[in-house]
DNA sequence: CCCTCCCGGAAAGCGATCTA
DNA sequence: TAGATCGCTTTCCGGGAGGG
């Protein structure tokens, strides 16, 4: 079909229907790119269905006449409908059948000689539907497993073939037809994939919620881990299902029940069920999240955790020299959590914030370290030394650990979920994701110094939020909840890809890692071709063929004789000149109309020059330049064998303009033979 | 006019890497 | 582990500049 209906277009079309198809982007998770009709012959099943249901349509209307463009959309239609769920309900694969066999019915009026069995075959798609559920859920290789698995385990049989038509008999029989078409093509909500060896008495958060849940001493008894849970057909995953690969899709958003303005991000760590409620729970590693339009009318949106007036002047060590200097608050260019951006010297330079305040205060802050210093001696420990005494007072704090409790049977949830918060600004600036809610330790490697840092304690309290103290929120990696799962965790699609996308921190540092690698790798792919053109233009031309030679080795050169010829002598001007004048001698020139240069490869239509005599030409060239031996693949891929190829090219482009030219005069020459074509 | 050299693009294969 | 993708290399070809 692809082909009659490629075969119609002109070749102008269906260059441009290649080029269309071929550059069509996809979404990431297509796997495959649509290939182009000229490579028809090599096109996998998977790209077939791509372009038959994403790609025919959109790019062919512009350019097939709209009655087979219609007709053939039928067939188009039909096929999605069976092949995807039962979107129209219980009359889906009438529809399609209605579709198919109207199509079926035209076909002769666009088509010749096309009506074949396997269109015929089409007819019966709709009791396959029905008896086996979607066409997505087919495939041959279950039946090839199959078929292997009777192979190798065969025994005391050889009827192989009869076992295996009744057991598909047998299969037949017990699944004659799907009752209900739209259960099949369903993923039953809730949790799934069970992790059996998950170690709950790891965990003290979960450990807590037990103690305070159940008064039983086993918690293997109560709990029962998963790694994967359905909400409306979308799977989310956890950070224990390791085939999760670079998708967050155990990154979520979710919302207080208290308050519903407030929301939340995490990490899932793991879902688990709780016996004696049956619901299921999700233990999340929350990232401390600031609003930052809640907090539009302040101005200190990058120091979330604090409720003070902003400060005037910073003190700041800059991360490279050790050196602190005092910046006014104009002058900072960016402020993470305790570090900053700023201008030294015009340039952008990473500092550590030590100290906030008035510039006085910065100023006796500044002070009281140098003395501390003086007294230590030791500048470079000693300031490792000051870091990890901080961080760790800072850990002594009270923990922050706090577990917010949902019913999934509150009718309030979905209400509870927001469509408003405008997700999109971060799109647009995901650094500033970054100063307003990274804390995690991915940002902190790449934003900040690295930073010793430990897990606070966890607590537990049940049905209450308590205020969360943001100094506190500032010392933790992550806080862990445990939330319990609602049938949706978020409401919509649109809202699931702008939060797992748009707030996921990791990803955005790595889409930033993947940047500054793609340019540095452009930067190289630059400066390599600049030095090669610098060699062509300049090195090359003024090559001192004296690099090549080995130093002190003025030995007498062999001679290279062909067909009585001393090649060494003979004279060329220069060493492209000389190696030229040496393949005309060794070979013929209908030979060197017809090659390649050797080794020449099983792509190229042309054989390479006889290899013996080719070595002839690298002794009379090595001769010739007294070429060192350890240098003389350099010397010849370099210098030699450039000109060769292309001196080879350019007798053939002389031979084919000598044969035009020659045409050309005979044509000319005798008009009578021009009127006998 | 011939020859050499250069340039850019297309096409093809190969190896490394990634992914399901 | 097979297949897809990407970057690299090489040939091939057309075109053109420049020197002898």
């Amino acid at each position: 079909m692809f082909v009659e209906i490629y075969r119609r277009l002109s070749p102008v079309i269906r260059a441009t229907i290649d080029i269309a198809l071929s550059q069509q982007p996809f979404p990431h998770f297509f796997h495959r790119r649509m290939k182009s009709f000229k490579d028809l012959s090599f096109i996998k099943a998977t790209e077939i269905l791509n372009i038959l249901f994403y790609g025919f349509l959109p790019i062919f209307h512009q350019h097939l006449q709209h009655d087979y463009l219609g007709h053939f959309a039928l067939y188009i239609c039909a096929m999605r409908l069976f092949h995807g769920r039962a979107i129209l309900g219980p009359r889906t694969s009438d529809i399609a059948n209605d579709l198919i066999m109207k199509y079926y019915h035209d076909f002769n009026s666009f088509y010749d000689g096309l009506e074949n069995f396997v269109l015929h075959l089409h007819s019966h798609y709709q009791s396959q539907y029905r008896m086996y559920g979607t066409f997505s859920h087919l495939g041959s290789f279950g039946q090839e497993s199959l078929i292997g698995y009777i192979g190798s385990n065969r025994k005391g049989t050889t009827h192989q073939g009869d076992i295996i038509c009744e057991n598909y008999g047998i299969d037949l029989m017990l699944h004659h037809q799907i009752e209900n078409i739209c259960s099949c093509t369903n993923i039953a909500d809730g949790p799934f994939d069970p992790d059996l060896n998950f170690d709950f008495r790891s965990n003290d958060s979960v450990i807590n919620f037990h103690n305070t849940e159940c008064t039983c001493r086993s918690i293997k008894c109560c709990l029962r881990a998963f790694r994967r849970y359905a909400v409306k057909q979308r799977v989310y995953h956890s950070l224990t299902y390791n085939r999760r690969q670079k998708s967050v899709s155990y990154f979520v958003r979710y919302y207080s029940k208290d308050n519903s303005t407030s929301y939340f991000f995490g990490k899932i760590v793991m879902f688990f069920k709780y016996s004696n409620s049956n619901c299921t729970y999700a233990l999340i590693e929350r990232y401390p999240v600031q609003d930052e339009r809640s907090n539009s009318n302040s101005k200190k949106i990058y120091t979330p955790t604090t409720n003070a007036p902003e400060p005037e002047c910073f003190l700041c060590r800059i991360i490279d020299s050790g050196e602190y200097v005092i910046v006014q608050r104009s002058s900072m260019k960016r402020i993470y959590d305790d570090s900053a951006e700023i201008m030294v010297y015009g340039q952008r330079t990473e500092a550590r914030i030590e100290h906030r305040g008035t510039r006085e205060e910065c100023r006796r802050v500044w002070g009281n370290k140098e003395e501390i210093h003086k007294l230590k001696g030791r500048d470079p420990q000693y300031d490792s030394d000051i870091e990890e005494d901080v961080d760790l007072n800072e850990y002594d704090e009270e923990p922050t650990e706090i577990l917010t409790c949902y019913s999934s049977r509150d009718p309030q949830y979905d209400s509870d979920i927001e469509e408003d918060v405008d997700l999109n600004e971060y799109d647009e600036e995901p650094t500033e994701i970054l100063t307003c809610y990274s804390t995690s330790k991915t940002s902190t490697k790449t934003f900040a110094p690295q930073r010793k840092r430990t897990l606070v304690e966890s607590s537990i309290t049940i049905n209450s939020r308590s205020s969360i103290s943001p100094k506190k929120t500032k010392h933790n990696d992550f806080e862990k909840e445990i939330q319990v799962l609602p049938n949706d965790i978020l409401n919509d699609e649109e809202n699931n890809k702008r939060c797992l996308t748009a707030s996921s921190t990791s990803s955005i540092i790595q889409h930033i890692d993947a940047l500054f690698s793609s340019v540095r790798r452009e930067n190289e792919k630059q400066f390599k071709e600049l030095s090669k053109q610098i060699d062509r233009k300049h090195n090359i031309d003024s090559i001192d063929l004296s690099a090549f030679r080995e130093p002190g080795n003025d030995q007498a050169r062999d001679d290279v004789i062909h067909d009585n010829v001393n090649l060494l002598r003979i004279r060329g001007k220069n060493v492209g000149d000389y190696g030229r004048q040496v393949l005309r001698c060794l070979y013929s020139r209908e030979e060197l109309l017809v090659s390649i240069l050797p080794p020449g490869g099983t792509q190229y239509s042309r054989k390479p020059l006889d290899i013996v005599r080719f070595e002839k030409f690298h002794d009379a060239m090595r001769g010739k330049y007294r070429i060192a031996d350890h240098y003389y693949d350099e010397f010849y891929n370099k210098l030699v064998r450039p000109k060769l190829v292309d001196f080879l090219s350019d007798e053939r482009k002389r031979e084919r303009q000598k044969q035009s030219t020659n045409s050309l005069s005979s044509q000319s020459s005798s008009p009578d033979h021009n009127l006998s074509f």
